[in-house]
RNA sequence: GGCCAGUUGGUGAAGUGGCUUAACACACUGCCCUUUCACGGCAGCAUUCACGGGUCCGAAUCCCGUACUGGUCACCA
């Protein structure tokens, strides 16, 4: 097909030895492992594809070896506006760099790019031609009228589907025909002429899988589109190959494929990678069926939805790894100052079936990581997130910078901090109180006492007698134990629970009388701190509010 | 339908033939600590590893079959 490959490819002036020249081996130790993140530009990163991104950069790094980002980008259609663009900045706010690779739209840093496919045409249709001169692929005219009707009839007959044996007809065209039909100005692709054989079988080591057993590839798979660029299988191929990928680390939906890609390397001849095929994060929707997460219709599958929410990208790497390999839980909680970093990644320790994504334990792992922040990381933090989802917010915060760190400071720093909050957009809803601007309590949560008339006369010998701003929280506490006899109240909960008869109630009883006064909420975090951060005239100001309320 | 994979409590899972009366974590429940909440502590939560058969002195672990679940069968990746 010498004349046929020159009519097609009238400007491919290079071959194939060229290539190889140009993308020499790498000098790297030999354990160094060179693997990749290849996303299409379709939208923001999926939470699956970033589980083996994630994994794939802790490979690399551990071995000292490459880890680097390729646009996979052969398909026009279903390419969105700025696609590029945003899976760089996805990656950016997950602080996963590369050290190769593409960097925008049309630039590009290291020696084996480019790194986007839609600018490799060229070495894609030098390896083609080559094929299509050593008779290894075809040229197929195929219509897709005739492509359904053949399937038709293979699934009335209950044959294998797809293009292959007999039904390959467009094999057994001439040259002649080939050029005749190109001259027409028939719509044509390029397929591979599989020598594969389906009744016979070969095994594919899978890194994570393990042994799996599959019938060799004999379908002549297209392997050049009618607009000239390659298909998924034959890119990955060539570019692993001159990029010199040790190992390709992607979902689970690939493996099927294996038998394709195997056939692929060697009819180019070229050394197989190793493959790690990552099991698919799945969730229950709403008809109760298990399914891998969809970026179409699960919000939680694209990874701006983590963004949005304020979950920071720290804990949502914890949570992955954990998925990927379960010890690192356990691993964590022995090494409390460790990380990522230090954990000791194993494709063996990985699951080999699809795990449900939990939001639930997501949330956890946040909470905790939050946990261990200090306060002034979370108020930085906190002024990104709100600059961007909370614009109210963010004036109140940067306002009342002190005090907001103040607030976000209380519990935090000791043995066992608190954890109230899993996500930088949970905060507001913790801590709304404190401010002034939003303190405008519609109801107020009254515990035990509920009474106006002994609120209102309880706030006002508090404030009157009680109140002092120097005090430590031990003597604040002594005094409101001091108000609680005054009122009838035990100065214990112990000594009220023994004798209940004696009193009226207790001192937590009056803690909560004052809680809910200064904050509505019956749930807060410790009251000192509350009250030292509000200081005397916002609590004079907060009880007036609640004298016109129940006067 | 073909091909491939998986199946251990509500969830993620540990487990690789005897140490398992099945780790650990999340969730849930109860108790304790406690001025509320949170934290923390303690306890409970699979007499059993989808089901059926087999191998073996011994099986969640090995073999076979069945069922169910998922993935995949494009000029999409």
């Amino acid at each position: 097909m010498k004349e046929a490959a020159k009519i097609i490819f009238p400007n491919i002036d290079k071959n194939r030895d060229y290539y190889e020249g140009k993308y020499s081996e790498r000098a790297l130790k030999e354990d160094a492992i060179v693997t990749r993140y290849a996303p299409s530009p379709t939208g923001h990163i999926h939470i699956g594809n970033l589980f083996s991104c994630l994994i794939g950069r802790k490979i690399s790094k551990d071995t000292n070896g490459i880890f680097y980002l390729r646009i996979e980008d052969t398909d026009g259609k279903r390419e969105i506006e700025n696609g590029i663009e945003g899976i760089i900045k996805d990656l950016h706010d997950f602080d996963i760099l590369f050290d190769e690779g593409a960097i925008s739209k049309n630039e590009c840093f290291g020696s084996y790019g480019p790194y986007i496919q839609s600018e490799r045409k060229e070495i894609y249709q030098t390896y083609i031609k080559d094929l299509l001169e050593k008779g290894l692929a075809y040229v197929s005219f195929l219509t897709p009228e005739e492509k359904e009707k053949m399937t038709a009839l293979q699934e009335r007959t209950k044959q294998r589907i797809g293009y292959y044996g007999p039904f390959a007809t467009d094999r057994y065209l001439t040259e002649e025909e080939v050029i005749q039909k190109i001259k027409e100005g028939k719509p044509y692709v390029i397929r591979l002429k599989s020598m594969g054989n389906f009744d016979k079988r070969f095994v594919h080591n899978d890194l994570i899988k393990g042994k799996v057993e599959f019938p060799e590839n004999d379908m002549d798979i297209v392997i050049m589109k009618g607009d000239g660029l390659p298909t998924y299988h034959f890119a990955h191929v060539i570019d692993d190959h001159l990029m010199h990928t040790t190992h390709v680390i992607r979902g689970e939906d690939w493996l099927s494929s294996i038998p394709v890609h195997h056939e692929l390397w060697q009819t180019l001849e070229f050394k197989e990678p190793k493959y790690a095929h990552t099991p698919l994060l799945m969730k229950i929707d709403e008809e109760g069926v298990k399914r891998k997460l969809s970026k179409r219709k699960d919000p939680e599958a694209a990874i701006s939805f983590y963004d949005q929410e304020g979950i920071p990208v720290q804990a949502v790497c914890l949570y992955l790894m954990t998925v990927a390999n379960s010890n690192f839980e356990e691993f964590l909680l022995h090494n409390k100052d460790k990380g990522i970093d230090d954990f000791v990644f194993d494709f063996k320790k990985m699951s080999k079936s699809g795990a449900l994504f939990d939001v639930e334990k997501l949330k956890n792992i946040s909470r905790n990581y939050l946990s261990t922040l200090k306060a002034i990381d979370i108020y930085d933090a906190l002024v990104h997130f709100t600059q961007k989802y909370d614009e109210e917010f963010y004036r109140l915060i940067t306002k009342y910078k002190e005090e907001t760190i103040s607030v976000l400071n209380i519990e935090r720093e000791q043995k066992k901090p608190r954890k109230d909050f899993y996500a930088y957009g949970d905060i507001r809803n913790q801590i709304w109180y404190m401010y002034d601007e939003l303190f405008e309590p519609k109801y107020y949560e009254w515990g035990t006492i509920s009474d106006a008339k002994e609120i209102l006369s309880i706030l006002k010998v508090y404030i009157e007698k009680y109140w002092d701003e120097t005090d430590d929280e031990n003597t604040w506490f002594q005094k409101l134990k001091d108000l609680s006899e005054e009122f009838g109240y035990a100065r214990e909960v112990k000594e009220y629970k023994q004798n209940p008869e004696f009193y009226k109630g207790h001192v937590g009883d009056i803690s909560m009388v004052i809680r809910v006064a200064l904050t509505s909420k019956a749930m807060t975090p410790n009251l000192y701190d509350i009250v030292s951060i509000l200081g005397k005239n916002r609590i004079e100001k907060r009880i007036s509010l609640i004298e016109e309320k129940y006067r």
